[in-house]
DNA sequence: CCATGGCATGGTAGCGCTGTCAATAGTTCT
DNA sequence: AGAACTATTGACAGCGCTACCATGCCATGG
């Protein structure tokens, strides 16, 4: 006894090639590797595909094909706009491929990343893109067996599981803290929050650089695990005064942060670049429309996400990039709260650190 | 002639079934309906999945059930930090269910909106979460032929598709013009980009608020299809300035933009609240810690995006919520930028409005 | 003229799972 | 005791597509 489950009004591959006159096969092959059929069939599986509306059941292809279209990305936060960005360069590039996003959120631990990690491959994904180079050894190994692309985004370092874009976090915040130094800063704090690898390596960036002018001292880093906030800054900053009074000049891990340090300033009349030189991480928009303007290191966090997604892509579909390391650098933007009113001339100016 | 397709150290329900000693449709019946197996079969097939480590395919199950676990969420922009408070709760609230999301960026664009629909549609989505009420009438029959549920996020209104959360922004608007009224504005402005559909509505509530006080002034309305940000802010509030000079209250329809103003005015020497009182939308973190801090209208985004998945969740699993529209309010949040000096025991104080 | 090889096309047999129905075992009721 | 149920389990046949192999066709060359 027959079943009857095929709803009759459905259009499948079938109904296609029924219509073009040619074999189901041939109407799977003309969207797979169109140009091994002849002009004319092509023309005219296009056109009752078409004529029809008709849509792949991507289930029913996965489970034949023994592969998905989906391009797997682990980020760690949705809260922070570092990652909106980077989403949004991930999406764009996505966009108009065969290719789709299947997003999960870590939410900073490496243990969570492992886990979706797992439930990623099981489902044999296309590509993945995963975030930052502090997996566990698990998540390494899981990620070396596989065969799909990966690309590691946010950082560049040693070892890449497979392709790899960012920028050495260490070395842009090195470069902000020589600006600030050039600028006569001796007492620089640190101000940071969450504390994830990303944050931990800026960190180290700054301390060489105090090291490095011998000038290091504890009592200038002010640290928490609380995620990042406008608030935050400032009470970070009001810790910062009460062990170093004495602070010229503050570091602050990202731009939330900054924020929140001039309005603490503001709050206790000190005045900025003056009596307290700032600067802030990322760029985001609103530096450059705070007053004073806000220094901060440029990422090209939307070009990261585009590039990591395109690099997948390149990459499932055999074209494997020549450079495996992509470091897309950074740009020291000095403006307002980091150059003494004589020297305003300078305030605007990019300072760019060339990428390796 | 048997083919060898199926690689031999695979893991299918089969080989669970296998060392569980039952058929491969009762260890599949563990996975779905748990409760209908017998204590003994339900414990055996449990201990074989967790043995081999099976991981159910989830093409296969599609293909054969004819329908997915993948909740289709369709956002107008991955910018705009009030998606990543919406997109924040849909993870969470999907977080730990059989449930996955997959997301989709509609630019804005309700073409767009109806071309990634039928793209959704097509693949059978268990659920579906969709922006706004305002949709292509294709877009809206496209969804009312369909049966999975579907929840119409950000706004309320008439006509659900299906469910509904959100609040209304006209009137969440209106509330805090009439706030600033109360403080004795008159010249009150408004100040809006992007202009979506939602930012329109508050506009319309700004318009009904002026006009029952008399006060309306075309002079005092600066618009731009720009997308929103801080530096647009400043020179939205530079064109209002220009239009009407007299201007004593600005109301931004969203923070970015009243942050912005609040720069401006600091730039070109106005105070604020004396000579300028300052309203944003949305109540972003950083709003209650600028100086003076900004006042603002409170919208329950992440509550917003959770309830929105646990509706759709409920509904997809036979348990339609009772209430199909959910009216999360809104809370007019005033702070220092909208209080008269005197007044000052006023700021801080949350002036709530109740859902309907 | 026929062997050879490359190209376009078609046939067959699944991919791993679940919907439907049937069968069996156990229980309750008259 | 026998009928009528219910709870539990199993058999079978696909879901819509593609991998693999086979076929037919034509051009080429000895």
């Amino acid at each position: 006894m027959a079943r009857k489950r095929t709803k009759p009004g459905k259009i499948r591959l079938t109904e296609v090639a029924k219509l073009a006159g040619v074999s189901p096969i041939t109407a799977s092959r003309f969207f797979r590797t169109p140009e091994a059929l002849s002009i004319n069939k092509r023309v005219r599986v296009e056109s009752a595909a078409k004529e029809l509306g008709y849509v792949p059941n991507l289930a029913a292809r996965a489970l034949a094909s023994q592969r998905t279209e989906v391009i797997g990305v682990l980020i760690p936060s949705l809260t922070n706009n570092v990652f909106s960005d980077v989403l949004r360069g991930i999406y764009d590039a996505v966009d108009g491929s065969r290719y789709s996003i299947q997003l999960a959120n870590t939410r900073y631990s490496i243990l969570q990343e492992e886990k979706l990690l797992r439930v990623f491959l099981a489902q044999k994904p296309a590509g993945l893109i995963v975030t930052g180079i502090d997996q566990t050894p698990e998540s390494r190994s899981l990620m070396e067996t596989t065969d799909c692309p990966i690309v590691q985004l946010m950082e560049i370092g040693e070892n890449p599981v497979d392709m790899m874009i960012g920028f050495s976090h260490a070395e842009a915040c090195h470069a902000a803290i020589s600006h600030l130094l050039d600028q006569g800063c001796r007492r620089i704090g640190f101000l940071g929050a969450r504390m994830d690898p990303r944050v931990q390596r800026r960190f180290l960036g700054y301390q060489q650089a105090m090291k490095d002018a011998g000038l290091t001292d504890p009592r200038l880093v002010v640290t928490t695990p609380l995620p990042t906030s406008v608030t935050l800054g400032g009470t970070l900053f009001a810790d910062l005064l009460a062990k170093a009074p004495d602070t010229d000049a503050v570091f602050c891990a990202n731009d939330d942060l900054a924020l929140g340090v001039l309005f603490e300033c503001r709050r206790r009349q000190i005045s900025v670049p003056e009596q307290m030189m700032i600067s802030g991480f990322n760029d985001l928009e609103f530096m450059a429309s705070s007053v004073p303007t806000l220094t901060s290191v440029r990422t090209n966090r939307y070009e990261m996400g585009r590039n990591a997604a395109a690099m997948v892509i390149e990459a499932i579909e055999g074209r494997r990039p020549e450079k495996r390391v992509v470091d897309l650098g950074f740009t020291v933007v000095v403006r307002q709260s980091s150059v003494r009113p004589g020297q305003a001339s300078r305030a605007g100016t990019a300072q760019q650190t060339a990428a390796e």
